[in-house]
RNA sequence: GGCGCGUUCGUCUAGUGGCUUAGGACGCCGCCCUCUCAAGGCGGAGAUCACGGGUUCGAAUCCCGUACGCGCUACCA
């Protein structure tokens, strides 16, 4: 055992977003550390110089912070295994390497691009199974090395790789897997910029750093190989690897930005819960065995487990993140919900409607049956901010008779000789209306529905009414007469 | 092409040799509730468990092969 405590690390590279997978590769990590008290370490893999984004490993904190996954360990969160940028641990890449080259197990090469990619062409020529590097300057004699370096002539390390071996390692999801040495290339170890490829610097940290599980994407079972043969030849004690099954767009292929939003940002902004998010990502790929589908992280984190982790890819399913979203929004109390609301209007066109605390609860209480995001309590009943201007073609012709007109004044009428009216109040009138007129209460509520809100659908008559307030509701049925007479003539 | 991994309803999945006429969830459809829409309740359609061989009294479950999909095959991670 690496260490009695687990320590588990998600290791991204900063391309300036946080994809949904990296988001879950970092939950199940988070959840496997917190299940087992473990620690959760996040270290960024920024040893690609080319592709240096700006912003992008603060991008990355801040969206891991909104899922609530915090880390024990990190660029900002010093501990005892720190730096943790490897743009920062050099030095310490270049000690290994060297430990390497004195044994043997790697070696410099001084070969061009140019020869390289000869060599590969020449390779494909020969219908050769696969491109590999030749070993040319593994066979150097050690003045020439000596020279060469002397000369400053730009140079990698790769790692030699013993021909005719049988690699094996054993995987929490993928059980026994085997590769054929010959089919490893001598991979660089470091590159000619100096800065280490990942495959050195993720072993070299994930020893120092004492990491006990390596849980990843399976992107990286291929060159698992490579890493194996790293600790073996350094004489560590690997770690037990985990390759989490890969999450796809609809057509099956890998989750792309092609086919849709693939950064966690882009769903928050969108509005959707990170209770939802995690919840939804947490089942692409795991389950407990048992029927519950609705969970929240503390109860992901008592159930998780590696061995329950799927080995076949999932379609990430829009429609059902949608479900959960609503689901997680629902159970929120009014008050944590109006917070949100609130916030949402400021955003919105909506930000001097000005109502108040109690009038938005208000409509928290009718709606929250009937949307799916905060931003619905205001886009899918807008008749609360504003008066309709149009009102629905198809409710009209449906349920605006003859007499409606004639009903709905005698209605206005009625609320009007109220006092500070009840939702009770508004019933009680329309029901007697409704008898007075000799008609279903039906006739009276459609229209009258319609009138106030436009719309031929949404919360209880009643609780609409109330909502609005007796002064809106009868401004309302005077407008909506006028307009509809119009609108039919 | 080579190597690796995978394959149960449209989607996420349960299932680890007999409990399975393959269960649940999302979505879809219908009914109930009802002033509408939701929510909720009830029900329905939907999977010859990729295909073909074995092993076994018995296989979605074990073995082999084939097909298909995906990943890797960089001085990217």
């Amino acid at each position: 055992m690496i260490n009695p405590q687990v320590r588990v690390r998600f290791a991204p590279s900063p391309t300036g977003y946080l994809h949904v997978g990296g988001l879950r590769t970092a939950l199940y990590n988070f959840l496997f550390a917190r299940k087992n008290n473990g620690k959760f370490v996040l270290r960024i893999e920024d040893t690609d110089r080319n592709r240096f984004v700006e912003g992008a490993v603060e991008n990355l904190i801040a969206a891991l912070k909104w899922a609530g996954l915090q880390y024990d360990e990190g660029p900002d969160i010093s501990g005892p295994y720190g730096p943790y940028m490897q743009s920062q641990r050099l030095e310490i890449y270049h000690k290994y390497a060297q430990e390497l080259i004195s044994q043997g197990k790697a070696y410099y090469c001084f070969c061009t691009p140019e020869r390289l990619e000869a060599l590969r062409e020449e390779q494909q020529r020969m219908k050769l199974p696969q491109a590999k590097y030749d070993k040319h300057c593994l066979h150097l004699s050690p003045k020439e090395i000596e020279e060469n370096l002397n000369r400053n002539i730009s140079k990698v390390i790769r790692l030699n790789v013993e021909p005719n071996k049988k690699i094996e390692f054993d995987d929490v999801i993928r059980e026994h897997v085997e590769f054929d040495s010959n089919n490893v290339d001598d991979q660089v170890l470091i590159k000619s910029d100096g800065y280490p490829t990942y495959h050195l610097a993720n072993v070299v940290d994930d020893h120092l750093m004492q990491i006990t599980h390596v849980i990843r994407g399976e992107e990286w079972l291929s060159s698992t190989p490579k890493h194996v043969l790293l600790y073996d030849a350094f004489g560590w004690e690997r770690p037990v690897f985990a390759h989490l099954p890969l999450l796809l767009n609809p057509d099956r292929s890998k989750l792309s930005k092609r086919q849709g939003d693939v950064a966690v940002e882009d769903y928050r902004d969108k509005g959707y819960l990170k209770e939802a998010l995690i919840n939804f990502v947490a089942l692409l790929g795991w389950n407990a065995g048992d029927d519950k589908e609705f969970y929240y992280i503390d109860e992901l984190i008592e159930k998780f487990s590696l061995e329950r982790v799927n080995k076949a890819g999932a379609v990430f399913d829009l429609q059902k993140l949608n479900w959960l979203n609503a689901e997680h929004l629902r159970k929120k109390t009014d008050d944590e919900i109006l917070e949100m609301l609130k916030k949402e209007i400021e955003n919105s066109e909506y930000k001097s409607a000005n109502l108040s605390d109690e009038k938005l609860l208000l409509i928290i209480q009718a709606m929250k049956e009937r949307v799916t995001f905060v931003r619905d309590f205001i886009y899918s009943c807008k008749y609360f901010f504003e008066a309709p201007t149009d009102y629905e073609q198809k409710a009209i012709e449906k349920n605006w008779k003859e007499d409606t007109s004639l009903h709905l004044l005698r209605l206005k009428d009625e609320f009007e000789k109220l006092t500070n009216p009840s939702k009770e109040d508004y019933e009680q009138v329309l029901t007697q209306v409704a008898e007075e007129l000799n008609v279903g209460k039906g006739k009276l509520i459609h229209p009258l529905r319609l009138a106030v809100s436009g719309q031929s659908t949404g919360p209880g008559m009643f609780d609409l009414l109330y909502i609005l307030g007796k002064d809106e509701v009868i401004k309302r049925i005077k407008t909506a007469i006028e307009k509809i007479k119009a609108l039919i003539k």
